[in-house]
DNA sequence: AACAGTTTTGCATTCGTATGCAATATGGGT
DNA sequence: ACCCATATTGCATACGAATGCAAAACTGTT
């Protein structure tokens, strides 16, 4: 009796033969709803443990068509926003019983390989997040029959469904709130030029600040890296006619801003130089600097993704589903307050406008 | 012809009707190294090609008992050093065409319906980092045949492979550091008791006082979390006795700290309070913080676990295998410099202690 | 005890690919 | 043109579990 945990070498008719029943039977056993006794299924779930048997769920997949693995592309995670998604989307996958396959680390380039993969693996839907070969992929893989969720983005053909907040909104709220604080000279600190989101973003505050008579806003592009960030503030900052209001067009990179504004240039936040990030994620938080920043709700944008999925996943329907959630601008001190607009709401310090 | 990428249900006996061969052919032409004939090769191609046909992962784990995936077993991604991992991780299994099965999300006690699904899955080998459920868990797979690595953690019982850093030495390191500095009340706010790692930071910094005749050291366990991180800080330096100088197990923490040291308690550091940390993670090298801290070799790291993985999946061999890199005692602004010590290595302050 | 109705069971087949083996084709040397 | 060595091919089977179908075992009723 060489007992304990052997090599998992262990299969459906081996337990079979010990519990002297058939292998249908023992797929009967693992297999809920299916009709078995309670008292063969005893017989079976004994013998299963003793031996130590686990169904193969590779075996399984290759006959039900379905691998309970829905594949997750994240192509940098330096942004801690997007860790905060992976986490939470792996709490609710493991809930509904699936398994998360990450893809990751990867140049945003190399799109065929990662295709490639997505469809040997057959996995049963996609999320895609922090990667700009959201299009061509998205569209490959939505042609392929796989559920797509495109997660803090779109396309513009929206063949393919996607969880957003309401960006321009979002932009517009900025706008308001930077003009409400009584600032002059604007500034912007762009993402990545070609995501919906940056581009939505930057309409909804220069729709915003044009309604309120400004038409001029200081540019660099920064596209959602650290290090770039880093440049565009010592660049935008050092000039003579620098903004007093800037938004940057997500956190990560607003407190990189914030960190050359203070220490690099002396300026003072929010006295000299107001910041407005996106996001709201942990170091927006973090007292050293405290940013105010539109929030996106990770939550419900994860929960709205894994909706989609399941939905998708089992009526075999791929209509593409648009979740366009709201946000906040959670109001802390890197930026001068409006005289009016700032609420509290359990707990949180929010901006919202008088007017509508 | 209905042509483009049709629902994927293409298979290699079609693909072989298609180009005039047999399945096996088929088989063989994507299975590299296999006997096949230019000729057949490119017949085969351009049917694959035709239908969008490519090889169906699951079926060929089946038979071939690999699944090209390793699994990932990290709690949290709160510290920034795992996300961080898991990039490098991403990249590295990718090289080797291997994918990356990621449980994250979960509570650390239901550590039995994780260690099934790794068993269904039949993953080729496992990464346990950032869970505390290592130990039962480790054992467990090693049991079942399936290589582990124990990232930046061990276990007492060595059966299982790990990869760490000299966390005893380097804890010593930051004792002769602030030392060296002159300090003279010496604090540690403590991670996870039961980790290895843990253990090994505090018992160097406990062996390095000691040598210097500093035996009293305040204690506060704030178990790797950022908020217990702050509770602990409010406490210990709200105290009368408060000490002056401070290692906080990891930087994640030690950045809580530093904020509550400063804005909440309006101390200054270094001036009043020296707070070293440990990882040398992103938030750490921000001008906000710039937190003295012993580096971890984060690519030299994963390169040795996934080199150790590779190893024994090719092998076969599961003999336990223990990595052990070095790290450096990196000087930023959150502690005291020591008068002597302090060299420069290609563009970053290292803390050299002069005896050995 | 016989019956119909309902559960439970086992048989046989299926999923898509890999591979040992025997059969066939190819190529080189004469 | 012939023969042998080598390279390629196809056949048949295996991997481990799920499932339609028919047989068998129960259940309760009369």
């Amino acid at each position: 009796m060489d007992s304990g945990v052997k090599k998992s070498g262990v299969t459906s008719s081996q337990v079979a033969r010990r519990a002297g029943v058939s292998q249908s039977a023992v797929s009967r056993t693992f297999t809920p709803g299916a009709s078995i006794s309670p008292k063969t299924r005893a017989k079976v779930m004994a013998a299963a443990k003793e031996l130590g048997y686990r169904p193969n769920a590779i075996a399984r997949s290759l006959i039900t068509n379905r691998s309970r693995i829905i594949a997750v592309v994240m192509a940098y995670l330096e942004n801690l926003f997007y860790p905060d998604v992976l986490e939470e989307l792996g709490r609710l996958l493991a809930k509904e019983n699936y398994r998360l396959l990450l893809f990751t680390g990867f140049m945003d380039r190399d799109s065929d390989p990662i295709f490639d993969q997505l469809m040997q693996y057959r996995v049963d839907g996609i999320v895609l997040a922090s990667t700009s070969l959201s299009s061509e992929l998205s569209e490959e893989c939505a042609a392929a029959g796989i559920p797509v969720v495109l997660f803090n983005r779109t396309t513009e053909r929206d063949a393919v469904s996607s969880v957003t907040t309401r960006n321009r909104e979002g932009g517009r709220r900025v706008a308001e709130f930077l003009v409400a604080g009584g600032h002059k000279k604007f500034g912007y600190i762009s993402g990545l030029e070609s995501s919906s989101t940056n581009r939505d973003r930057f309409a909804g505050y220069k729709e915003g600040l044009a309604e309120a008579g400004h038409t001029e806003i200081m540019v660099e592009v920064a596209n959602y890296d650290r290090a770039e960030a880093e440049a565009a503030a010592r660049k935008m900052l050092s000039r003579e006619d620098r903004p007093d209001a800037l938004f940057v067009a997500n956190d990560h990179m607003a407190v990189a801003v914030m960190d050359v504004a203070r220490h690099e240039l002396g300026l003072a936040v929010p006295e000299d130089l107001s910041i407005v990030g996106y996001d709201d994620v942990g170091p927006a938080r973090w007292t050293s600097y405290g940013i105010t920043s539109m929030s996106q709700p990770l939550k419900r944008m994860v929960e709205a993704t894994v909706s989609i999925l399941m939905e998708q996943i089992s009526s075999g329907e791929i209509e593409a589903e648009h979740r366009i959630l709201n946000g906040e601008l959670v109001v802390r001190t890197s930026a001068r307050l409006p005289k009016t607009g700032v609420i509290d709401v359990d707990g949180r310090r929010i901006f919202k406008p008088a007017k509508s």
